[in-house]
DNA sequence: ATGCATGAGAG
DNA sequence: TCTCATGCATA
């Protein structure tokens, strides 16, 4: 695909002012070379390292109450021109990319075709309240680098530091003084790096995904795992939904500096041990961490549903918010739904998704439509494109030196000629990718073959879509 | 589906 | 400055 483009179609907007902390240009740092891959350049797919598994299946244990647990989640706010806007609303007339409607348009519009399917289960769901929230305007932003619109941001996200977030996923009600300590290290990180860290690229050692009766972990504990929202996939959809003790650590340890190839800390904990008590059933919503395996088949799953459902992602995420109060793009229910997100990250998301995905499929039928969050508001920097070429330079840059220093960044973007910004949030972002890149859809056939070894993709099912 | 971007929070 | 979660815009 992606053949040469021509030049760099960067439609950079020049103006765009740097924010607050205009990158200061420090000392140089050391370039940890990176150890060279085989079929380096290029858009290497890396796997999410929260991938490698070992998992060990347990037996099912489906436990039909469902506790709702008052998930009051939240996301880190950072969606300042986000504004509520009224259902019947049109979409503002401003924005001078004028391509940002789309989404809500083509929401809409695909609202109407869905109607039109008699058999789906309609649009949207009744489920809207939970807007309280939407208008609880925070922080007014100061240093805002696009003007922002006359109505001003709003927040449409509660702010949440991790270490809530964390304790909202351990908010099962059984909770064991294991997650207690866990959570303890959760908020010493010192304490957590005692733990074995694994490579961050140690996502290549995943293991078939086979059935294993009798559950216990590594550890000797034997867990059962119970877990909701798996109970509404239809019959013929899915062969497995395991659900297994072995957790897979990677996503507690919220140190904020899970820096890669740094050596330091990949801090994963591997002992998350946590037994639960059963007998029945309890951490219901699926509050407790699941392995990455659970999560693959949740995202599976999920997806399917979806479908059948007659959402589209773009509903969904729409549809979160009007849950649960937080709002989310298309892009991170597909990154979702591919795994490409942080194992953290599809952790805090999945009891979100099963929720939405119990209440769609239950209210399958309700007229409702979703109500309507646009996001809008300030302008944001016309993307850069970034010639291929230029992108092979930054990449084998990469390969050196996967966190170049300010000067380094500025040399760079001097002889690439590119904005020193560009060059470093590219290497943000593609350091980003490198930690969570997922083969999601499948790895790609005659693609890359990562690092020579590439895990074999457990069996999984066939890409939906 | 994904590339580039934003912003919070943490060092 | 970096990471991380997340999203607009686009391929």
């Amino acid at each position: 695909m992606s053949g040469v483009l021509s030049g760099v179609t960067t439609s950079v907007n020049r103006s765009w002012p740097i924010k607050s902390g205009a990158r200061r240009t420090t000392g140089a740092r050391l370039c940890v070379p990176l150890a060279q891959r085989p079929g380096d350049a290029g858009e290497r797919r890396l796997a999410a390292p929260w991938r490698k598994r070992v998992t060990v299946k347990g037996s099912l244990l489906l436990t039909p109450a469902i506790t709702l647990a008052p998930i009051v989640m939240a996301t880190a706010t950072s969606n300042h021109y986000s504004v509520l806007s009224t259902p019947s609303s049109a979409p503002p007339p401003h924005s001078e990319s004028g391509s940002m409607q789309q989404a809500a348009a083509y929401r809409d519009a695909h609202t109407l075709l869905q109607n039109d399917y008699s058999t789906l289960p309609g649009a949207g769901h009744p489920l809207s309240h939970a807007h309280q929230w939407i208008t609880a305007l925070s922080h007014g932003d100061s240093g805002a680098p696009w003007p922002s619109s006359p109505l001003g941001e709003q927040d449409v996200k509660p702010v949440l530091h991790d270490s809530d977030r964390e304790e909202l996923q351990n908010s099962s009600s059984l909770q064991q003084q294991q997650q207690q300590q866990q959570q303890q290290q959760q908020r010493h990180p010192h304490l957590a790096h005692q733990q074995a860290h694994h490579d961050a690229r140690a996502w290549r050692t995943s293991t078939a995904t086979t059935h294993i009766s009798g559950m216990a972990t590594s550890e000797g504990q034997s867990l059962v795992y119970s877990q909701s929202g798996f109970g509404l996939m239809p019959g013929g959809e899915q062969g497995g939904m395991h659900h297994h003790p072995l957790r897979e650590e990677d996503h507690h340890s919220h140190s904020p500096h899970l820096s890669e190839h740094g050596g330091g800390p990949g801090a994963h904990q591997q002992s998350l041990t946590h037994h639960h008590q059963h007998g029945g059933h309890q951490d219901q919503s699926d509050e407790d961490t699941p392995t990455s395996d659970e999560l693959e088949q949740f995202a599976k799953q999920f997806k399917q549903r979806r479908i059948k459902l007659g959402f589209t992602q773009a509903d969904v995420g729409l549809a979160l918010g009007t849950l649960y109060g937080n709002v989310f793009s298309q892009t991170t229910i597909c990154r979702f739904e591919a795994l490409q997100l942080s194992f953290k990250n599809m952790c805090k998301l999945k009891p979100l998704l099963n929720k939405w995905l119990e209440e769609a499929d239950s209210t399958s039928g309700s007229p409702t439509s979703l109500d309507k969050i646009a996001a809008q508001g300030r302008k944001r920097k016309k993307r850069t494109s970034i010639e291929v070429g230029v992108k092979g330079a930054l990449e084998s840059h990469f390969l050196k030196c996967p966190k170049p220093g300010a000067a380094e960044i500025n040399s760079l973007a001097d002889s690439l000629q590119l904005e020193k910004e560009v060059v470093r949030v590219w290497f943000c972002n593609r350091r980003q990718k490198e930690k969570r890149m997922t083969p999601a859809g499948g790895q790609i056939p005659g693609g890359e073959d990562m690092y020579g070894d590439t895990p074999p993709r457990h069996g999984g099912q066939t890409p939906v879509q």
